[in-house]
DNA sequence: CTGAAAGCGCTTACAG
DNA sequence: CTGAAAGCGCTTACAG
């Protein structure tokens, strides 16, 4: 069992008031640069460790940032995307020494809001990450009611009024229907997920717009992100009689399901339609067949949205450094379209 | 910006000692009904919540477990395993008003340790949850040098010394080899994970136990939880000329793997070799074929593990239930042995 | 460049 | 049943 050093013991053994051994450890003005060394030299010996709850009490940050994920744990589970979008997050606060206080409470609505209302009262994080923002959502009237730091990520509401970290929207809607089009497809059918979900406008908006441009028509369908809602959604649709000769699946799942409908129709992939997925990966690759698939990055995309998060805690300028571009992986459920 | 209220103010308007308030608050003997009734009902009104690090300041926990993730990244994203288990980490720690505290370090050697001996001294955690356990791991000395109350998931070490918290290795083993037997297979392929993993050494050792029992050889051959490895691993045996008709892949990701190179191969599954995989997923449903697996209820386990921490912090006897066992998903992948 | 002191917001013996 | 006081381990003006 550790005894726990306290800076008092550092200045105990020193000879040294508490005050000058803080500001050596802090790097801070007000000792010499032997002292300081000395300090430093006994505080890695003894394996001194700043008290975070006592730092924290005499007002510096709690070197820790809030994510509450309020998605299906199912989902979470079947979607590596989220997964992705964690492992990048960490990676950027790992470089700036921070951790990650996160939770997942589901869907029942207004239970985060708890959450985010708890963590500011009890102060124990610095900042938290908006993620899946819906319109007029109550979170961002809250966190700046608690004063809570913020950023948005994967949407920006026009007049938010909190910095938000935005995906290449325009890039990946003009990719996935400029790649249709080059392929002789005229209309198609817009499987998006819920609704409810601002990046889901958008990304129908602007597909919509991007189509619009090359004489494209699109049907939207609301989907949930499950397969088995896509493969019902897409089969009711087939039901209606052809038409539209490509989906896009605002999804990996989602697209599987659209491909399951389709096999069980009998209507061949790519041969009578094509199935593009607004996500990549492994489910795409190995679908049968694979699946063409909009590679966004979803690490990267975690990186920027703690940077900025990071920038808003420490005050500075936000230096998000933009999008990185998609990536159009193109497989074999995408071909010309049929005569 | 809320203005922080603090026991204080709550004493101060109800006429009262910040002591009184504070056992009031805690539910502590020290102050009549009336007024504790007085004190919660401001304290609700004002909104108070107990600042967590003055709280942890004077002796109380932190309300906070640590998880570190020291699997590469990649990986974590294609397995939906640990996505799951987190899920159920979450439920419980809700339940306990418990806080997660996560880390993804990537795989380097020794980086995990350096998170321990941080959160340990900066008294940021109440408890940890290790998993992917090794022999002779390192992390069982630290924690316990540290003081750290922790708990090994997922494999116990004999003498070990520490909580753990098992799955049912037994019964997974027997349930993948009587399957296979039944089906008239007599020489297996176990395609593990790394075997610095004590699971994966438990793993094998119970896989060949069963086989040995019902007369079925065993080859292992050592994977490392990649798709392409696994591929390759394959190809290599294939090529050594037939003999297993079956193959027992450690995760979902390799079980695909195996079903390529099969592919690859001209060997068709389940008819020339059939294939199962340790965990079930989304990716084995949608395999082509489909993949028989082992349905390891992961969100159970990660539930339990977070109930025995939690029970270790709070100096409670463990009361695990025990592992809920496997249920084998019996899908085309597998078929009678060929003659 | 250094030290004595107050304060952060709680909890907890200790008196009354 | 209630109050005054010390203490948790830091940081930070303020004097010297």
């Amino acid at each position: 069992m550790a005894e726990r050093v306290t800076i008092g013991d550092l200045a105990q053994r020193l000879g040294l008031s508490k005050a000058s051994v803080s500001y050596a450890l802090n790097g801070r003005p007000g000792v010499s640069a032997e002292t300081r060394a000395r300090v430093l030299a006994l505080a890695r010996e003894l394996q001194w460790y700043p008290s975070s709850s006592a730092r924290t009490l005499s007002g510096a940050r709690t070197g820790v940032v809030g994510l509450v994920l309020s998605r299906d744990p199912d989902l979470l589970g079947t979607e590596p995307y989220y997964m992705l979008v964690l492992s990048g997050i960490e990676s950027a606060l790992i470089e700036a020494e921070y951790g990650l206080l996160l939770r997942m409470v589901g869907t029942e609505p207004g239970r985060d809001l708890a959450v985010y209302e708890r963590w500011a009262g009890e102060r124990r994080v610095d900042g938290v990450m908006l993620f899946d923002q819906r319109r007029d959502d109550p979170r961002i009237p809250l966190v700046r009611h608690l004063g809570l730091p913020a950023v948005l990520n994967g949407a920006a509401e026009p007049g938010a009024a909190l910095p938000a970290v935005v995906p290449d929207e325009h890039g990946d809607a003009d990719r996935v229907v400029e790649h249709l089009r080059d392929l002789g497809h005229r209309r198609i059918v817009h499987l998006a997920g819920p609704s409810g979900l601002l990046h889901e406008q958008r990304r129908d908006q602007l597909v919509r717009a991007a189509a619009d441009r090359t004489g494209i028509v699109v049907e939207t369908v609301e989907g949930d992100y499950t397969m088995g809602t896509a493969e019902r959604l897409t089969t009711e649709r087939l039901q209606h009689g052809p038409g539209p000769t490509a989906w896009v699946a605002s999804n990996d799942v989602m697209a599987l399901g659209v491909v399951r409908a389709a096999a069980r129709a009998g209507m061949d992939v790519p041969g009578r339609m094509s199935v593009v997925s607004w996500d990549d990966s492994l489910l795409c690759e190995i679908g049968a067949p694979p699946i063409t698939a909009l590679d966004r990055h979803p690490r990267d995309f975690g990186r920027r949205c703690a940077q900025a998060l990071l920038a808003v805690i420490a005050g500075t300028p936000d230096e998000d450094t933009g999008p990185r571009p998609s990536e159009l992986r193109v497989r074999a459920s995408t071909g010309p379209a049929p005569a």
